[in-house]
DNA sequence: AATTAAACTGACTAATCAGTCGGTTTTTTT
DNA sequence: AAAAAAACCGACTGATTAGTCAGTTTAATT
C-alpha cells in the first residue's frame, strides 16, 4: 500500500489517543486500526512509551517545520507572524494539536522532560522575551512565567477556535485580537 | 480511627492520582493506601468513575468555600480579591490543585460536562466579564474566550509558583503582577 | 539464483485490572 | 438486649493488558 506500516501505526495511534486517551488505548487496538499485526508494532517501537514519544517527536517536527518566519525587522511583527502560523497549523491539524495538550498533562510525559518540551517547540520564545525585557518593553516578570503565559494564550486560542470556529464571523480578527490581548498585558507599565 | 474510611479513600485516591495518573492508579492500590479492603471502596463508590467524580466534586466545594469575597464596591478589587484567594488555596493545596489540571485534560471528564465544570467553579466569572464588556471596559472578544483566558492565567500562576515559589523573592508582588498582566491585556483599546 | 537480512505475522503468556459476592463485624434502631 | 441495617472484608473472577516468540513473507545484496 501507499503508506509505510510504521507511519500507519503513528496515524492510528494519534487518532485513538485523541479520541480515547493514551492510557485507554491498547497497543492491540492501534495495530488493528493500522491494519497490522501486534508484533509489527513492537518491531518498530520497543514499547508503548517509545511509540508515544515517537509520535510526539514527529508532530513537533511537523509543527516547527510549518512555522513561517516573516522577514520583518520589527520584532513584534515576527511574533505576530509566528502567532498566526502556529494557530493556522493548529486549526488545520486539530487532532495533532489536541495530542500535544493531552500528552502534556499525561503521566506519559515525564517531569524532567517537560521543560525541554517547551523550550524545543518554542525555542525562539525565550530569546524574544529576554530581548523585550532588556529593551524595557515587557514587565519585570520571570522569563519562564512569561513564556508559559504566551504559550498558554496560544493554546487557548487554538482550542477555542477549534470548537467555536463555525460561530465566529471573523476568525482572522479574533486571532489578531488574541495576540494583542496576550501581549498588551505584558507591556511595561512604569 | 480518626477519619472515616470514605474520606481515607478520597485522600488516597488524590495522592495516587496526582503522583501516577488517574488511569494508572488501580482501585486495589487506592484501597490498600487507604488501609481498607477493595470491597469497601466499591461499597462507597459504585465504580472507579464515580470515585473520581466524587473526588472532583469535594475538591471543587472546598475551593469555592475558601474564596474570600471582599466587600469592596469596586468590581476590579473584587476580582483581585478572588484572584489572590484562588492562588492562595492553590499554593496551600498543591496536590488538590494539580488534580484539577490532570482531571480536566483526562478522558475521565466527559466533553459535555466540561463546560459545566468551568462555569460552576468560576460561576461569578461570566457575570463579571459581561459587566465589564457592557461598560465598554473590555475588548470585544467572546465571553467564553475571555473566561478561558482568565482561568488559564490563574492556573499558570499557581503552577508556576508551585514549582518556583522558593526562588521568587516577593510572591505577593508576582501574584498581583500576574493579575495585572491578565487583565491589562483585556482592557478595551479603542 | 542464492543468500542474507529485515519486515511482518498472530497465537500465546503472565500480569494486572475493575468489579463481585458470601460471609463477618460494627453500628443503629427498636 | 434483640433485631435490623449498614459498613466492611478479601479471596475470587472474567476480561483486558503490554509484550513475546517461533515461524513466514518480502526486500536487498551478492
Amino acid at each position: 500500500m501507499s503508506n509505510s506500516k510504521k507511519q500507519n501505526l503513528l496515524d492510528a495511534a494519534l487518532t485513538l489517543f485523541v479520541a480515547q486517551g493514551i492510557s485507554e488505548t491498547s497497543t492491540a487496538s492501534i495495530a488493528k486500526h493500522a491494519g497490522v499485526a501486534t508484533g509489527t508494532l513492537f518491531h518498530h517501537f520497543e514499547n508503548k512509551k517509545v511509540l508515544v514519544e515517537a509520535l510526539y517527536l514527529s508532530l513537533k517536527q511537523e509543527l516547527v517545520a510549518s512555522l513561517q518566519l516573516s522577514n520583518a525587522i520589527n520584532s513584534n511583527e515576527q511574533a505576530l507572524s509566528v502567532w498566526r502560523s502556529v494557530i493556522k497549523w493548529g486549526l488545520d491539524n486539530p487532532e495533532k494539536f489536541s495530542f500535544f495538550t493531552i500528552y502534556y498533562a499525561s503521566p506519559w510525559l515525564e517531569m524532567d522532560f517537560k521543560q525541554g518540551v517547551l523550550n524545543s517547540v518554542f525555542y525562539f520564545l525565550t530569546e524574544y522575551i529576554e530581548l523585550q525585557k532588556q529593551q524595557g518593553n515587557f514587565v519585570a516578570l520571570p522569563t519562564d512565567f512569561i513564556a508559559m503565559h504566551i504559550q498558554q494564550s496560544l493554546i487557548n486560542t487554538v482550542l477555542y477556535l477549534s470548537h467555536e470556529q463555525a460561530n465566529i464571523l471573523d476568525v482572522e480578527k479574533l486571532i489578531d485580537n488574541s495576540f494583542n490581548t496576550c501581549l498588551f498585558g505584558l507591556i511595561c507599565r512604569n
